[in-house]
DNA sequence: AATCCGGGGTT
DNA sequence: AACCCAGGATT
C-alpha cells in the first residue's frame, strides 16, 4: 500500500461531495451514471440520474422501455447514442447474462458503449475489484504528479498512464481509490488554477515542484468546426397541429427536429419541402438562430409557416412529450408567442 | 490515427 | 473564443 493513494483516500473520505451514485453499489445504477458521466460534468448529471432510475428503476424496465421514453429521459444531455446503446446492453445482459450484471472485464469489455474507462470504473466501484479507470480527470492528475510531457491523447500515452495508475492503485480498496482520484481532478487538480495548496498529494508532485501546471497535461489541439447554414420552420397544418421530423441519421439520431433544409434561401427551402409533399402556403420570417455542435455549427434561419394537411411528417400538439434536440427546442421556446410550449 | 458524436460550464 | 467534462464507436 503507498502513501499516495493512503493520503489521497483519507482526504477523500473527508471531502468527498455527496453524489446520489455514491448511495449505492448496485453495478445497474453504478453503469447508469458511469454513461451519463461520459464527457458530462457531474452537476449537470444529477437531475438526470434521479428521474432516470425513478423511472427504470431495474436493468429490465430499461430492456423493455420505449426508445422515445428513454430519449426523452436523455433529452439536453447530448451524446444520445450512449442511452441507445444502454438499452441494447440491457437487452443483451436479458439474454445472455440472465439480467446479472457481468462483472468480469472480458464480459463487460464486448458491451456496445462499454470502453476500457467505463469497464475498469464499473469493477473497482460496484465489485471493488483491483481495475485501473483513466478518465480525463485521472490523465491529468497523473500526468502533473508524474510530470508526464507528451501528449496524453495518444494510444502509447494511455497505455503508459495505466501502467503509472498501477503502481499507486491498492489492493485493498481500488473502490475509494479510483472515485478519490477522480474528485481530485475534479475539485483540486482542475484544467485551470489547481489548488495545490489544499491538494493531499501536492508534496512529490513534479507539477507542483517544477511549476508545471498550467503545461501539463500536454494534449493536441481540437479541429476547427464547420458551419452548415438552414432554412428552419415551425410549421403548422390546416387543423393547427405542428409538424415535426424523426432524425434518421447518426447526428442527433431518434430526436425528433423542427422541418428543416439545409440552404441559403427561402424558395429553394420550400420546394425543397414541397418535393417531401409539405405544400406550404404561408410563411413568415422570425429570428436566426446558432447552435454549436463538438464538430459543427448550425446557423438557422427561422420561419413561422402554414401548411396543407400531409401525412409526410409527424404530427404533434404540442413539443413538450416528444424528445426534441436541444437546437430546436431552444428555437420553440424563444418563439413561444407562436403558440407552442 | 482520425473522425464523429451534444450540450453545458468555465476561463 | 477556446477548452473541458467520470469516453466510445466507427472508419
Amino acid at each position: 500500500m503507498s502513501h499516495f493513494s493512503n493520503s489521497l483516500i483519507a482526504w477523500y473520505e473527508i471531502h468527498k461531495r455527496d453524489l446520489p451514485w455514491r448511495h449505492t453499489e448496485n453495478p445497474y445504477y453504478i453503469w447508469v451514471s458511469e454513461i451519463m458521466l461520459q464527457q458530462t460534468q457531474a452537476q449537470t448529471v444529477i437531475p438526470y440520474y434521479n428521474r432516470f432510475i425513478e423511472t427504470l428503476p431495474t436493468l429490465k424496465d430499461l430492456a423493455f422501455a420505449e426508445e422515445d421514453l428513454i430519449l426523452k429521459l436523455w433529452e439536453g444531455l447530448g451524446y444520445y447514442s450512449r442511452v441507445r446503446n444502454m438499452k441494447k446492453t440491457a437487452q443483451y445482459i436479458l439474454e445472455n447474462y440472465n439480467g446479472i450484471f457481468p462483472n468480469r472485464y472480458e464480459d463487460l469489455i464486448k458491451l456496445t458503449g462499454i470502453g476500457e474507462y467505463t469497464a475498469g470504473a464499473i469493477l473497482s466501484i460496484a465489485y471493488h475489484q483491483k481495475w485501473s479507470a483513466i478518465d480525463g480527470n485521472v490523465s491529468r492528475v497523473l500526468a502533473r504528479y508524474f510530470g508526464f510531457k507528451k501528449d496524453i491523447t495518444l494510444n502509447t500515452s494511455k497505455k503508459m498512464l495505466t501502467d503509472l495508475n498501477h503502481t499507486l492503485l491498492e489492493d485493498e480498496r481500488p473502490h475509494l481509490y479510483t472515485q478519490a482520484m477522480i474528485e481530485l481532478g475534479a475539485t483540486l487538480c482542475t484544467k485551470h488554477n489547481p489548488k495545490c495548496d489544499l491538494c493531499p498529494v501536492s508534496a512529490m508532485c513534479v507539477a507542483k515542484k517544477e511549476n508545471l501546471q498550467s503545461v501539463l497535461p500536454v494534449k493536441a489541439k481540437a479541429k476547427a468546426k464547420t458551419e452548415k447554414h438552414f432554412i428552419t420552420f415551425i410549421l403548422q397544418d390546416e387543423n393547427n397541429q405542428y409538424l415535426v421530423q424523426k432524425v434518421e441519421d447518426n447526428l442527433l439520431k431518434g430526436l425528433y427536429l423542427l422541418p428543416q433544409v439545409e440552404s441559403d434561401g427561402l424558395s429553394y427551402a420550400i420546394e425543397s419541402l414541397m418535393d417531401q409533399g409539405i405544400e406550404i402556403y404561408y410563411t413568415e420570417p422570425l429570428k436566426s438562430y446558432k447552435h454549436v455542435f463538438t464538430h459543427l455549427v448550425w446557423s438557422m434561419d427561422v420561419y413561422f409557416g402554414k401548411c396543407k394537411n400531409s401525412d409526410s411528417l409527424t404530427k404533434i400538439d404540442h413539443f413538450n412529450h416528444i424528445p426534441m434536440a436541444t437546437a430546436h427546442k431552444q428555437i420553440i421556446h424563444k418563439e413561444k408567442h407562436y403558440g407552442n410550449d
